[in-house]
DNA sequence: TATTGTTATACTCTATAACTATA
DNA sequence: TATAGTTATAGAGTATAACAATA
């Protein structure tokens, strides 16, 4: 069942054996040649260290990420958040919904442009970002390990030419 | 708004500018130089170009996956074809569903053990699957272009490598 | 007692359309 | 007319629990 076969279809040649799929009784030669297969199975298990890193203190990735983006851009708006962080529109508002619920962040109708919630970080959202910080470079510092350190750089470009290709 | 500040708190120097963060008039180093960020962006555009590439023919990854491994492993049962793709197991009831529907796939329940239930691919399966995998080959060829040849072989050890950093 | 397939449930996410208030 | 925030809705995906048949 687990014999080594001479594989003529696999969509890249694999010679190295530094990363190994899944286990499982399956022939998933095929799957696990493909860039698509394997970057669904990195992000399942970076984003499951990323929520036990998290777990504790009851954030999501996503609400994570709109703290630390408004951190660094006081004032933003819904929609440029929304953009920023490749959600859509509408989901914005249950995501700073309760961030504002817990009081972590505050919505604050703008006076050039009453069409716009200006999105800001209170005190208390401040210190919690702070911790979530903490804990983040902790998540990524495994991450970077699993890679082994010299080549975790070229990983994250590499992240990026796939996500954006024309730039 | 968009002038270069030196940041302090990247979780990774970024020295190079191969690969670029998405357009937006906010200021995103701080995500941008994370990998669950990034992998999540990655993700979101492989698989973008990956349901254009499936778009007319109405097949999903994830139907493309178990067409594919099923192929490889005829009369595998669906808790093996769950853990193999990373689903749930009630997950897999409806997507074996919609492919015995369309003709592509069928139940057959095994005598050896009758708790399961060994999928195989019709004729027509088969079929469709060698044009679906005529048509992928060429979506991985489009990520590979991406990448750059030489660098894509290491793309993939290194996702494995965040996937499955024991083994 | 444990496992497979299944059903059920609830919650999250995604994708759209449309409404309101503003511009 | 166009845009930001919002509401509504439908469809996927995810996560669990539980049940029937079988081992």
């Amino acid at each position: 069942m687990n014999e080594q076969v001479q594989r003529t279809d696999r969509l890249v040649s694999v010679t190295t054996d530094e990363g190994q799929p899944p286990e499982s009784g399956l022939d998933l030669t095929y799957l696990e040649s493909t860039i698509g297969y394997a970057i669904r199975r990195a992000q399942m298990a970076v984003f499951q260290d990323i929520y036990r890193t998290f777990a504790e203190l009851n954030v999501t990735t996503v609400q994570f990420s709109v703290l630390a983006v408004v951190a660094d851009n006081p004032g933003a708006n819904q929609a440029d958040l929304a953009s920023a962080l490749g959600v859509e529109r509408p989901r914005m508002v249950p995501i700073i919904d309760s961030l504002e619920k817990r009081g972590l962040a505050k919505r604050v109708a703008s006076v050039k442009d009453r069409r716009h919630r200006q999105i800001f970080l209170t005190d208390q959202g401040r210190v919690l970002l702070e911790e979530l910080k903490r804990r983040f470079a902790e998540h990524q510092q495994r991450m970077l390990q699993r890679l082994g350190t010299d080549h975790a750089q070229t990983m994250l470009g590499q992240l990026w030419l796939l996500a954006k290709p024309n730039s």
